[in-house]
DNA sequence: ATGGTTGAACCTCAA
């Protein structure tokens, strides 16, 4: 029997990042990170960095913006990149891998979802079929016998417990009535959100804006998730959100999300 | 406080 843990973190920028990126590898030591918003090409990462810390990696970086990744102390197979074969997509903001456990494998996938802007926006545009291309990737993923665990910031808070004022945001993205909709579609799939499923009644966030002191007020969402297939979900024995680094110095203003699972 | 912070790269955009 082995336990492991599954984080998946959006970092905004892993360059400007890395001080507290290495300092939370070293002390909450997990075994695979799914990181999103790396804001940097493959060649820009840290990569020395990373793996004298013990990790594998697997990237999917973009100049700027986006830039997707998976990190794990054992092996990494089957690497793909990109949701589909939509050649005349630029933006990298899927990677999906097998970690190798020893007597086991769980397929894993780092997604970053557009924000989406405005609701009337032609990026919201994006972000609906950024859901829809989502949906049918799960989808080529049922009938596997394998655990697969899917983490990544989703840019939607599933419902009104999951943000800190739902009337001020209801309409607004990242609570809209059309996103919610896209994400209880992923669920109605056979998926399971990770956090929801471990703390059923918790109101906790994963996310505040750097603006207004929103973490001090206690002013955020929950926006990044663990998504577990049938297999996976039976594994898992706790999931939290490891908030204590939003406070460190330089943060991300997104906080990881931590899921424990049970091999074998 | 529906205001105004952060990062990358450019003289602004994306979040």
């Amino acid at each position: 029997m082995t336990e492991i843990t599954i984080a998946t973190w959006n970092v905004n920028s892993i360059k400007a990042r890395l001080p507290v990126v290495e300092r939370w590898l070293r002390e909450a030591a997990p075994d695979v990170v799914l990181l999103q918003e790396l804001k940097t090409v493959d060649e820009g990462f840290p990569r020395t960095e990373i793996e004298d810390l013990g990790y594998n990696i697997a990237l999917h970086g973009q100049k700027t913006y986006n830039g997707v990744a998976i990190l794990s102390r054992f092996p990494l197979d089957d690497i793909s990149r990109g949701l589909d074969n939509d050649a005349s997509d630029e933006q990298a903001r899927f990677i999906e891998g097998v970690v190798c456990l020893p007597h086991a494998a769980v397929r894993v996938a780092s997604v970053y979802v557009p924000n989406g802007e405005a609701p009337d926006s032609e990026k919201f545009a994006y972000k609906m079929r950024f859901f829809e291309r989502l949906y049918r990737k799960m989808q080529s993923w049922q009938g596997l016998d394998e655990a697969i665990v899917l983490g990544g910031d989703y840019n939607v808070a599933p419902e009104e417990m999951d943000i800190y004022d739902p009337k001020r945001w209801d309409g607004q993205v990242c609570f809209h009535p059309a996103e919610r909709q896209h994400f209880r579609a992923l669920k109605n799939m056979g998926f399971v959100d990770a956090y929801r499923e471990a703390r059923p009644t918790e109101h906790a966030y994963s996310w505040w804006d750097y603006r207004g002191g929103a973490y001090e007020q206690g002013k955020g969402l929950r926006i990044d998730h663990l998504l577990l297939n049938p297999q996976a979900t039976d594994m898992m024995q706790d999931t939290w959100i490891d908030s204590g680094n939003r406070a460190w110095e330089k943060p991300s203003d997104h906080a990881p999300v931590v899921g424990k699972f049970k091999i074998g």
